[in-house]
DNA sequence: TAAGAAATACCCCTATTCAGGTAGTAGTTT
DNA sequence: AAACTACTACCTGAATAGGGGTATTTCTTA
């Protein structure tokens, strides 16, 4: 038997999941709530296996609910049924510690599957959301495969220096060279990124993953 | 009709994923490899609809295919079907283009119903690599929420500029004070970060998300 | 063999940053 | 009212970085 609790402020659509999960072998919904605030009051007591959460919610909103719920209920699988399909909301959510999320189109069939698939482990997401979190993959090393600006070894090496908080007396010592050197190499080195100052080329150094 | 093409060294494996495709109604597998650099010559005028990789090949190996068949034919959806499930080998997948990833006792249905997905613009994937996915998020921000060092929102405000690129004076002029002003806030910020240069205090903003 | 790139190192001078002290104002909390 | 925090601002002096030029050595490439 999977135990669920259910956090909806909308009363159609909570009483409608909690049918659908009462309504099923197996599958029971111990609680459901229009609100975050009275759920975290009763989360502990009520031990459920699974935590079905709407995002739009009044007063707190999802995203800070999973956050609190998961300081004192760290190991509860959560997922997150929403109509939400921004970027930043899904990786909010996901980063708060969500173990999956479902767009609100979701078939009853395929939400129950969900339910149990984040009961066991697994991640449930719906296709569009699970594409968006590839995306993110796929973006970060492209950028840094496409500019390289053509620094030499021994500028990437520098520059390393720099990042780690190492200032030129410091890199040249490290690297056995004259501090001169090392000036020289900088020159070229902001010549390369189109940058005049230790601060632009650590944040361009870092941000598009050059070292 | 989803034209399928089979990379899968296994002889076996990869006759019995012919098979079964081409016994599905409405899938078709239009060619089938041991190798990667056969699948190359050939990819572009076979034109699929969805590229079935194996990891772990002779020659070049699926990562690497994935990158190279990426170049010559960017829109393909590519899912790996694999052994393996270690994380580095999941990220370089997906980072190097993959839309999904299934471990190779996925059952046929799933494996069906997954190709069909990838087709269809979605990521499927074994709820176990769904599951490292997601723990790769929620990972990343506990170090950022842990390290806030009591920054005042006028220091991260000063900070980002920094980060943006601008030095003491473009600081100043954008918000309006007094350089000295500026410096006095820097003054504070590396005292919190514990540091002693710009070029530290934008690489541990960047590193741990203060900004 | 000559040309070029990469790495090393020195010179100059100016601009900027770093570190310290001091102090007024506004707002909040005790 | 007193204490505290955040933000504002000025001063001094030492340290570091930035921009320019030049030169040698080594290694690769044309």
């Amino acid at each position: 038997m999977i135990k669920v609790v259910v956090v909806e402020d909308n009363d159609s659509i909570r009483e409608g999941l909690k049918i659908l999960i009462d309504g099923t072998e197996d599958y029971s919904c111990i609680a459901s709530f229009s609100e975050c605030e009275t759920m975290l009051k009763n989360i502990k007591k009520l031990n459920p296996d699974v935590l079905l959460m709407d995002i739009g919610l009044p007063g707190m909103n999802g995203i800070e609910g999973i956050k609190k719920v998961k300081v004192i209920f760290p190991e509860l699988a959560i997922l997150i049924l929403t109509v939400y399909e921004e970027n930043d909301l899904i990786f909010d959510a996901l980063c708060a510690g969500a173990c999956g999320y479902l767009v609100k189109k979701t078939p009853p069939s395929r939400l129950l599957e969900a339910i149990r698939e984040a009961h066991e482990g697994g991640a449930p997401m719906s296709s569009h959301i699970a594409r968006k979190v590839i995306d993110f993959f796929q973006k970060k090393p492209v950028s840094s495969q496409k500019s390289n600006y053509d620094l030499t070894p021994r500028e990437k090496e520098i520059l390393t220096g720099l990042v780690e908080g190492h200032n030129f007396k410091a890199i040249a010592d490290s690297l056995f060279i004259s501090i001169e050197t090392v000036r020289f190499h900088f020159r070229n080195i902001y010549k390369k990124l189109h940058v005049h100052s230790q601060s632009e080329a650590v944040a361009k150094a870092i941000k598009e993953g050059l070292i």
